[in-house]
This record gives C-alpha cells, sequence and structure tokens, in this order.
DNA sequence: GGGCAAATGCTCATTTTGAGCATAAATCGG
DNA sequence: CCGATTTATGCTCAAAATGAGCATTTGCCC
C-alpha cells in the first residue's frame, strides 16, 4: 500500500442494495423494515456493514442480502458510494456534520432479480410509491401541478437574481420545462431537487401534505440510493440488454413492452417497439404461444444470448411517443 | 444509524483520482511517483486516506490532489469503489486474501481539466503509455496481433471445453473478432482481459516484452482504474458534453474534432463531425478565427453552455469512420 | 503565382424514426 | 353463431439522421 493509503482513517463501511424487480405493470424494490427511524420513515433497503470475513464487496452484499431476505441475486452491478455530507445531514439531521466526525460510506449496489417471492419480513414495493411523479404511463402526473408550484416558489424565495436563474434552470432542466420536455432518466436529479428544495421529509420537511405529492420517504438515504438506481437502470436499458434480467425465460413482445414501460415510466408506440426489437436481433421466436389475457395469442419470445457478442451496444432505444 | 450499519468495520478508505486533460494529440493523464513499487511500477495517481476533516468524499479528494499535484480540479464525478479481491490481489501478490483479512477500499474518481501545467514531481503522462493497443488513430495497433494470440493461446490452455468457449467468446467480444468489430468504450474490459490471462506485470506476469504490448503499468491497482476511467470518459462523451471541459474557452471545430479523435482512439469523418456538432447546436461561433496550422484559417467556437438545458442527452454521438 | 493544407459548403443514397392504417385471431356477452 | 372488444402482427409512408464523397475557399510557403 501506499503510505497514502496505509494510514487511511477507518470509517464505518455499509453495503447497501436496491433489489428490482418487475412485475408487468408494477416495477418493484425489495424494501425491508428500519426500526428507530422517524414517524413514516419505516421502510429501507437491505443493508449491513461491511465485514472482514467477506472476500469482495459484492459477496457480503449478496450474503446480507440473503440474510435479510432471503432473496439470492444475479445481476448485480455496483450502483455509488454515498458517503457526502448530504448523506449525514439526512442521517442525523442538519447540523451534526462537524469537523472531525466519523465518515459513513454506504457502497450502494443494484440487482435486477427474476422471481418476486417475499421472503423474511421483506416486501416488493412499487417504486412509484417513492416517486409517484416519475410514472407518466397514464399522463402527466397530476402531483407535478403541486410540485411544480412548490419548487418555482422555493426559487423565487432565493434573494439574489444570479441564484434565482440558477435554480430556475434546474428545474426547468430537470422537472422539464422549456423547450427540453421531460427526461426519464433524471429521477436522481429530480429528487436532490426536491431535496434541497426541502420538499422531502428526509430534508427535514414539516407538512404531511407533501408526502402525498413527492412520495413515500425510506429510512436514512436510502431513497436517494432508489433514485440512483432507477437513473441508472432507465439509462442503462437503452444501450444494454438489461430488460431481460427482468423477465422470465419466455415472454411476449406485449409482455416486454409493458415491462420497458413500467421501467420507464412512459409508454410506447407498439408497432415500433416491436420493430425495434425485431431488427435488433434481441430475441427470438419459440414454438409457443400464449392465450393470455384477451387478444389474439401471442408468440413467445427468448432472449438470444448471443447478440452480446455480436453486437456493440445492444439495447432497446427506445423511442418516445405516447401510443396505445 | 441502522443496527446493521452501525456495527460496520472500520475498513481503510483510500480516496485516489484519475485527472484527465487533452492536448491536442495526445490526451494525458496526471500521475505522481509512488516509492516502494515492484520494479517499473513507481507510476501511481494521486490519491490518499480519507481523514475524518473532509466534509465530503469529493473534498476530501480535492484536498489531497492539490496537496500532492497542485492541480485544481473543475468537473469531477465518483467513479468507481474499488475493494475486491482483484484489487487486493493486485495490491498483495497471490494467496494474500486470506479470511479476515482488513479491508482496503478506494473510492476513485474522474476529474477533467483544462490547463496541463506540470505541478511537484506529477507528471503529465499519455494514456496511450499505459493502453498502446486503444490507440487506433493511426490504425490497428500492431501490438494487438501478439496480444491477440497470447489470449487465444490463454483461452486454449483450459481442459474445460466449456471454460474455452467461454474465454473464446471473451476475447471475440472485447478485443473485437466475431463481426462485432472493436468497441472503443471497452477498455476496461480489455484489460481486465489482460489481467486474467496473466499478460499485465500487475497480475504478476514475468515476461518483459509483455511491457511493450500491453503497455505500462502503475502502483497498486491505478492502471485498472485509468482503464475504468477511460471506458466511463469514451462512453460518456457520447450523451454528456463533457468533451468541452477539455477544451479552452474559445476553440477550432478541427481541433475539436482532433481532441474527440484523441479520446475515442479513432478517425471520424470531418464533414460530418462538423455537420453533427453544428446541428446539435453545441457550439456557436465567435468573432475571430484562428490562423493555425497551414491551411485555410478556421473560426474559433465556443461551447454554448445553454444546450444543458435545452436538450435532453447533448453530446457527440461519434459516428464511425475512418476518413481524413 | 503555383502548390499545400485545412476549413467549409453541398449532394446523394441509405437507414433509421415516428405515426398510422389494416388485418388476424382469440374471448365474451348475448 | 354473431358482433364487439382486445391484443398481436403486417405494411406503408414521409421526415430526419447517417455515412461517403465531391467541390470550393482561403491562408501560408517557396
Amino acid at each position: 500500500m501506499s503510505e497514502a493509503e496505509r494510514t487511511a482513517s477507518a470509517p464505518q463501511v455499509g453495503l447497501a442494495a436496491v433489489i428490482l424487480a418487475a412485475t408487468l405493470d408494477d416495477p418493484r424494490v425489495l424494501t425491508v423494515p428500519v426500526a428507530g427511524q422517524p414517524e413514516g420513515r419505516g421502510e429501507g433497503l437491505p443493508a449491513g456493514p461491511l465485514e472482514p470475513a467477506h472476500p469482495t464487496l459484492e459477496r457480503g452484499l449478496r450474503a446480507w442480502v440473503e440474510r435479510q431476505t432471503g432473496q439470492s441475486l444475479g445481476y448485480v452491478e455496483q450502483l455509488y458510494t454515498f458517503g457526502d455530507r448530504n448523506r449525514r445531514r439526512s442521517d442525523e439531521g442538519p447540523g451534526a456534520e462537524g469537523e472531525g466526525g466519523q465518515h459513513a460510506l454506504s457502497v450502494a449496489y443494484l440487482a435486477l432479480v427474476r422471481e418476486a417471492r417475499p421472503a423474511a419480513d421483506s416486501v416488493w414495493q412499487s417504486w412509484y410509491r417513492y416517486f409517484p411523479y416519475e410514472d407518466w404511463r397514464a399522463g402527466r402526473p397530476a402531483a407535478l401541478d403541486a410540485i411544480g408550484d412548490r419548487l418555482d416558489a422555493w426559487a423565487e424565495a432565493v434573494r439574489d437574481p444570479e441564484e434565482r436563474r440558477r435554480r430556475g434552470d434546474r428545474i426547468g432542466l430537470t422537472f422539464g420545462a422549456a423547450g427540453s420536455g421531460w427526461n426519464e432518466e433524471r429521477v436522481l436529479e429530480r429528487y436532490e431537487l426536491l431535496f434541497e428544495a426541502g420538499l422531502v421529509p428526509e430534508a427535514g420537511a414539516e407538512g404531511e401534505d407533501i408526502r402525498g405529492l413527492a412520495g413515500q420517504p425510506m429510512a436514512f438515504d436510502h431513497r436517494r440510493m432508489l433514485a440512483t438506481a432507477l437513473s441508472r437502470l432507465r439509462g442503462k436499458i437503452k444501450y444494454r440488454p438489461v430488460v431481460f434480467e427482468l423477465m422470465p425465460p419466455a415472454f411476449t413482445l406485449g409482455q416486454l413492452q409493458r415491462v420497458v414501460e413500467a421501467l420507464s415510466g412512459a409508454l410506447l408506440h407498439k408497432q415500433n417497439f416491436r420493430r425495434l426489437v425485431a431488427q435488433q436481433g434481441l430475441v427470438e421466436e419459440t414454438e409457443s404461444v400464449t392465450a393470455e389475457t384477451g387478444g389474439r395469442p401471442a408468440r413467445l419470445m427468448r432472449f438470444r444470448r448471443e447478440v452480446l457478442l455480436e453486437r456493440p451496444a445492444p439495447g432497446l432505444r427506445l423511442p418516445s411517443s405516447r401510443t396505445g
């Protein structure tokens, strides 16, 4: 080790997992109850400390998740390491981050799983429970009007015109105003803006009514981790075939589309979606068809693992649209 | 804190910085000398332990970098947290990762800077010094032939046919064989493959000749961090206007292209590149032109910061081509 | 003044999108 | 059995984005 690294201080290091699954209409996240939290924030992510026995960070994470939820993980990727002032403020309340405090790092991971069997006292929750305004499948969420108002008020409340403009720009950028429109990948930026504007309980917000708008809070900074995961997933889905980690071995194109829509929170043009998937060679037909929910039976497809070797960046370059 | 997080063990936590700049033909990385390393591995990244006095990870990083190199950082983003068995093997040699050892985490950051004034005993090095085979601007690097041979030998050396096929697939996927061709973003995957195949000194490779092929090694797992940074940057450049963090306030389209080519390691079709940049509204003309290197004087451009507010994902969707 | 070396301007054939129209094949309520 | 409903599929078409080149400009160098 280098001199520098050898003398490193010894902060606490935790591991946390954002475990996602997708039922047709409801993308889910696996939560566990957390004791000793402020009112209404008793839901959290599976997490635990890094232990000397853990051979790697990822293995440690898998161990914790299995112990706490019984869920064994397949696809896992590192998400982000949280350890900033924000994190500590969120954990300990404002003003707690004096000089010299012990750092508390958390290395967060994103995991994608297929089945959704609930185990122990863990619970699968729709992730839109925590971010209601992120679901545009039924049109623009009504909550956005009120949120927008509050954000505008927050921006206006600043004296310095420079800073006021900056806040206004950020609101437009993340929540979509000036031209740009809504970008479904900016989940984290939106959450952070709400946080800074004091519109979420994690930031010490008072009003109860806010919860209905900005979503259910979580323990510690776990909602921030979830937001980070959603941003990552919504982005990654476009250039890597990660959706299939959430799908059963065989599925119809309709189901695949429903899942993608659930993840991205937006509706897609059906015919174009299937053309895209087809021409990208991401799937291949199987023999069987399925009856399913009303309508003409659909052919069952399976993911072509070979594309991983063929195409440089396979993924579903999602179109936009909002047609049925 | 949760029960789990409160009882976290206390591993060493280091901070490391991959600081990149771009001269026209040579993308650079800022290195510092590291003592006590194996022969030939005396170059490393600016790094230091996380200290209680650091308000945030990023602030701690900035402090270390300034102390060690005098360079102050602008654009900074977290890259990855290293703490796996691989890391420790790389640090301590094979067999050192028994149960119960102390973990050594390193939170690595990517920083992009403009100037390249060398300070203290830090040195700017071309990053292709560490990954010679990543630079395709002058055509397919010759080293790839020899590397390919060695990789193939590594794949063939395995008894189990299943595993042999898997290794072959990975080689094809990362170094481009079957159809797919070279994907410039897979810098990390290529390095990791070389590592596993024992073709880099960090993995305990013996032969001296290898160095000329697979590039100069670094201290600890710093070359892996650099590879991670290059992968990230080569990818990000396509959907975020990060290149401009490396450009001076005013530049010509030719210079911009040279930098992008230097980063991506590939040549681009000039006319299409400028059409792309233009129609994306990423830049705007200034009054002045510049004489520059022979040829007709070029107009100086500047980055339009406004695009950050306008377009959802501005960036340079690089074409491929190899025309002059 | 001719030749060089970029920088710029434009064209053109292909592909890739975005939007719809039309048909097919089950289920469901009489 | 019939028609309405619902989802799956097939196809078409115009607009926009890409990939490759050809042609002109405009300084500098000798």
